[in-house]
DNA sequence: ATAATAGTGTCTCTGAGACAATATGCG
DNA sequence: CGCATATTGTCTCAGAGACACTATTAT
């Protein structure tokens, strides 16, 4: 290191990541949840035991701040990240001191998360006071995630693959709030080409198999510049 | 202070704030830029003298990285902010070590510009190196900038107040490179009810004389979360 | 009147949405 | 066949775009 950190110290920060990880559960929008620890196990904080995101302190090893997220999701729930995008960055007034948090917006597949993390419906959240200013980034990362649905493939990735469309319009459907028609929704997905068919069916019940598409690109693509995928396929 | 900052250091980080400036000027883009000088006089750095964003340090002190932003334009380039907007954080790998960096696109007037700071078109800068990430920086603004200006009203901050129809149409043609219908674009603009005829009008020349318009709640209204405007009219 | 630009009206065609019809699998 | 859901087709209407027309001012 060329500087002297000390000298500094006075103009440095502690930065976070806090990542806002979203499922749809029972037909339900549900965020992941931990229950707030404080970092120094000698100084509990004002929000011990708090709701909070599983997020965690950057360190100077993380390369980018997208391996910041990927490597304190799975320290704290154990999910490989399928989707993140940055949502905004804010400076904290902590009972510690101050801080810099990068709130992102993630998807993960809900079946790999262990303990330690649960989910909660996003109406409840709404309704549990959590820690830090988590509530307001709940609420930003809703107008974002709902902003997003008619323009981006963002809810595509909260289904694994391979799914059909007619779960994929069930997604839209909680995301929007609001029942589409079946005929439009095709259209419009088909019209942005991101995803295709496989060529595969899969019976759901005592009727018509639906066919199974898949995402055309996955880990390549990159409308927003702000978007970063994890595990790109082999 | 409660904790002590020599023995966090490992973890901790030098932030600045990136402003990415953007004017209408001759008709063209243009972004605010300095040539950049080394924070610490003792120790000039391998960017020394590239075009750089008047960026700076953030600081205890600024109660929010916007207050960071105004506080740092201010003293590199004397002017006030009409529109500001969050674009992206990254963290750095700077030739003097770790930092973390937030880049906003913000709005000025260019008059109040002083000296030290100069304005260079998005073509000019496409092909000038310049320090740090700043060329990456400006490519993802001009996305976003593209991106917003068919649904926000982003554009409309281009101009000082009041302004015509004609002018404001130029605006989002330069922004978007192609030229617009005057119907199809006076009739988009009246249906998001964000401008109001003034019932004033300006003379331009030696024909029929424009209608003036303000944005409606200046300083109130947002869609983005990540939207800041400074100085709300009194 | 003519020129130049501001502002408004008209027509057409695309495309989204409502709804209908057809397809497939299971009993 | 009859039921349930998947998938595709048809009709209509609103809205964007192309273009034409009117308005206002100065010379």
């Amino acid at each position: 290191m060329s500087h002297d950190t000390t000298k500094l110290a006075k103009n440095m920060f502690v930065a976070s990541v806090d990542p806002v990880i979203f499922s749809i559960i029972n037909d339900e929008l549900h965020v992941l949840l931990i229950n707030r620890t404080s970092n120094d196990p000698q100084k509990p904080d004002v929000f011990e035991g708090y709701p909070a995101f599983p997020g965690g302190l950057m360190q100077h090893e993380d390369k980018t701040m997208e391996d910041s997220v990927k490597r304190v999701l799975a320290a704290k729930t154990g999910a490989k990240v399928n989707y993140m995008e940055q949502l905004y960055s804010r400076k904290h007034h902590d009972p510690r001191g101050a801080t810099l948090s990068i709130a992102y917006i993630a998807l993960v597949n809900e079946q790999e998360v262990t303990s330690g993390a649960f989910w909660m419906s996003v109406k409840d959240a709404k309704n549990t006071k959590m820690a830090f200013d988590h509530n307001e980034v709940v609420e930003v990362a809703l107008q974002r995630l709902s902003s997003k649905v008619n323009y981006s493939t963002l809810p595509m990735h909260f289904l694994p693959q391979p799914f059909t469309l007619p779960k994929l319009q069930r997604v839209y459907e909680i995301l929007l709030g609001e029942k589409l028609d079946k005929s439009t929704f095709r259209a419009k997905i088909e019209e942005t080409k991101a995803i295709y068919k496989t060529g595969e069916k899969i019976k759901e019940g005592p009727f018509r198999p639906a066919d199974l598409y898949r995402l055309v690109n996955d880990g390549v693509h990159n409308f927003d510049s702000n978007i970063v995928r994890s595990s790109p396929k082999a």
